[in-house]
DNA sequence: CCCATTGTTTAGAATAATTCTAATTCCTAC
DNA sequence: GTAGGAATTAGAATTATTCTAAACAATGGG
C-alpha cells in the first residue's frame, strides 16, 4: 500500500511516460481501476471516483478512459451488448465472462498459443489486434 | 440459384426442424441472411427484409434475429461497440475485422487450435462459448 | 508577466441500437 | 368455431455513449 503522495507521484509519472497531461481527473481515473482490478464499466468508475472527486462529470470519466485506452494504459474489454469495461492488465491474455456471476476473469495466453493464432490468419491478413473471450461457468480461481 | 418455391421449402424445413414455428417473417429474415453472406447488421436486414415484405416491422426483425440465434441458425458478431452483427456460417470460425473497409471476414479455425485454446483456461472453467476475433488490415481473401 | 492558443472539463442535450409495452392478429388444438 | 397461446406491430422507453458549447486551465512566445 502506497501513501497518497507516493501514489499520486507514480500515477503522474504513468501519465506523462504516455505523453498526456497528467490531469488529476486522468489521475484519479486511473487510480479506480489500478485500485481494485475488477474490470468495472464506465459508470462504475464514475461511482468510485465521484467518491475521491465528487465535482467530476460522467463525460469526463469517458474522455479519461478514451485517453487512458487510446495511450494503451488501460484496455476495453467488450462482451456481447454489455457495458464496456476496464481492465488494468496490459499483458497479452484473454478473458473469461462468468455466466452466472458476471464476473470477468484474466485468463493468461502462453506465447505460442497466440502464435498460433496469428498463424491461422490467411496469407495478406495483417492482425493489428486479437480478442480472444470465453463464456461459461467459471472455477474457484 | 433456387426457385422461390423450393427457397420457401427449404427455409420452413429448416425452421421446423428447430422446433420454432415457420412463420414468414422469420423465412425472409432467415433467408436475407443466407442469400447474401456478408454480416448485416440489423438495420440492414431490416432494409433488405422490406423490399420483400413492406408491412414488416423492424421490432419483429428484432425478434425473428433473437428467434434464429437462440436455435442456433445464425450466429451474432459483435465488434467493440459496434452494432451487432449476423452471421450464418454454422461452422466454427473466427472473425477478422477490415479497419479500412469495416467489412467482416470469416476465418478457418482449425481443431486442434480450438482444443488448443479451451486448453489454456484454468482447471474449474467450463467453457460454453469461445470468441475469437481480430482486427486490421485484411488480405485480398 | 500577460496574452493567445490550445487542451481539458463540464452539464446537459442528442444519438443510436436495442428492448419494452400493449394492442392486435394469427395459429393450433380442442 | 372458438379459446388460448404465440407472433407481430407501432411506437415509446431505455441505456450506453457521444456531442455541443461554454467555462476553465496550462503552456509558450513576446
Amino acid at each position: 500500500m502506497k501513501s497518497p503522495a507516493e501514489d499520486h507521484e507514480a500515477l503522474h509519472a504513468r501519465l506523462k511516460a504516455c505523453d498526456v497531461r497528467p490531469t488529476p481527473q486522468r489521475e484519479v481515473v486511473l487510480k479506480v481501476i489500478l485500485d481494485k482490478r475488477d474490470h468495472p464499466t464506465a459508470d462504475e468508475i464514475f461511482a468510485r471516483v465521484k467518491a475521491q472527486m465528487p465535482t467530476i462529470s460522467l463525460a469526463t470519466v469517458y474522455n479519461c478512459l478514451d485517453t487512458l485506452v487510446s495511450c494503451g494504459l488501460v484496455r476495453q474489454v467488450n462482451f456481447e451488448r454489455a457495458p464496456t469495461r476496464y481492465c488494468p492488465n496490459l499483458h497479452e491474455h484473454a478473458h473469461f465472462h462468468d455466466e452466472a456471476t458476471g464476473k470477468v476473469h484474466d485468463i493468461a495466453v502462453p506465447a505460442d498459443v497466440l502464435a498460433r493464432l496469428r498463424a491461422i490468419l490467411p496469407s495478406g491478413f495483417e492482425a493489428s489486434a486479437v480478442e480472444l473471450s470465453f463464456r461459461g461457468k467459471a472455477g474457484t480461481n
